[in-house]
DNA sequence: ATCAAAGTTTACAGTAATTCTCAATAAAAA
DNA sequence: TTTTTATTGAGAATTACTGTAAACTTTGAT
């Protein structure tokens, strides 16, 4: 079974996010990174995030930690870890639970996923061909939807 | 449209243009000429185009820009990359024989150019089972270059 | 129960990329 | 040429987002 190898990159987190009508910030990106490097088996808290943000320095504001970490977790790419403590962590959810492709009008924005193993196989041939360690791979089809493309 | 085998010219453009009822301006020409004579691999923001074309002496507005890129990408003559930067960036979508998809590190953001006539097809197969008609189809592949990848 | 501190959410004003409005202009057709 | 109508530039409008600060809400200790 080839789905379900791949890791969340900042390109699929923006597709995800364009999807449903939001944006990719720098914010998001560097968010996702930290879960992205965080060594295997660790999780962070909403507090430990901001720390370990600053001390990066990529300074992000503890709401806009809050906001961000609650949206990926919603959009299943975080995963809320609930301790006895009271207060949540979260760790990144691996691997990538619904890895798929898009294929976009660009007229209205129809946009409609599919699953390719085809594509992820050519994807990890042309890594391994250069040498890379995959991580992720994304097809993304322009198009014009039928009526879209009716109109002149 | 992905199968051609020449570049745009002005001429080719007005004629497209003409088909449809549009217009060749000056503008149009001059923003098909900044992408034509762009180095291969580069690619352009909306904000880039104007102040590549302000300092060539053709300064053109935003908005004009705004519009025009829009509708290349509609008729299938620029190509919209989604790197995850918040803003889009474009370059020229060209036919068959030099269409071709990234390979990037998400470390250092080397970029590697691939082609691929299986990713094509898959598209042109998706493309076709939605009654789309296809413009761009893109693979892009996130991973770790070697040196990134020895490094944790 | 009551309180303080920690953890989380909300209100709000400002920002950035993009789109829209509209009067003036200029291609293309007649 | 003249007419028709797409197109332009300037700036306003749009929209999701962010940081700051204030407002909740738990939780644990008294």
């Amino acid at each position: 079974m080839l789905t379900g190898q791949c890791m969340y990159t900042s390109h699929s987190l923006k597709a995800e996010l364009n999807e449903r009508g939001w944006r990719l910030t720098p914010q998001r990106e560097i968010i996702l990174t930290a879960f992205r490097n965080l060594p295997k088996g660790q999780h962070l808290s909403a507090e430990d995030l901001r720390e370990l943000l600053s001390q990066q320095g990529n300074p992000i504001s503890l709401s806009t930690i809050y906001r961000n970490i609650k949206l990926m977790s919603h959009m299943g790419i975080l995963r809320e870890l609930e301790f006895a403590e009271g207060h949540k962590h979260y760790e990144l959810n691996q691997p990538y639970p619904n890895h798929h492709h898009h294929l976009i009008c660009v007229k209205c924005n129809q946009t409609i996923e599919f699953k390719s193993d085809s594509v992820l196989k050519i994807g990890k041939t042309e890594a391994q061909q250069a040498g890379f360690h995959l991580l992720d791979c994304q097809l993304t089809i322009h198009a014009l939807c039928p009526p879209c493309h009716g109109l002149a």
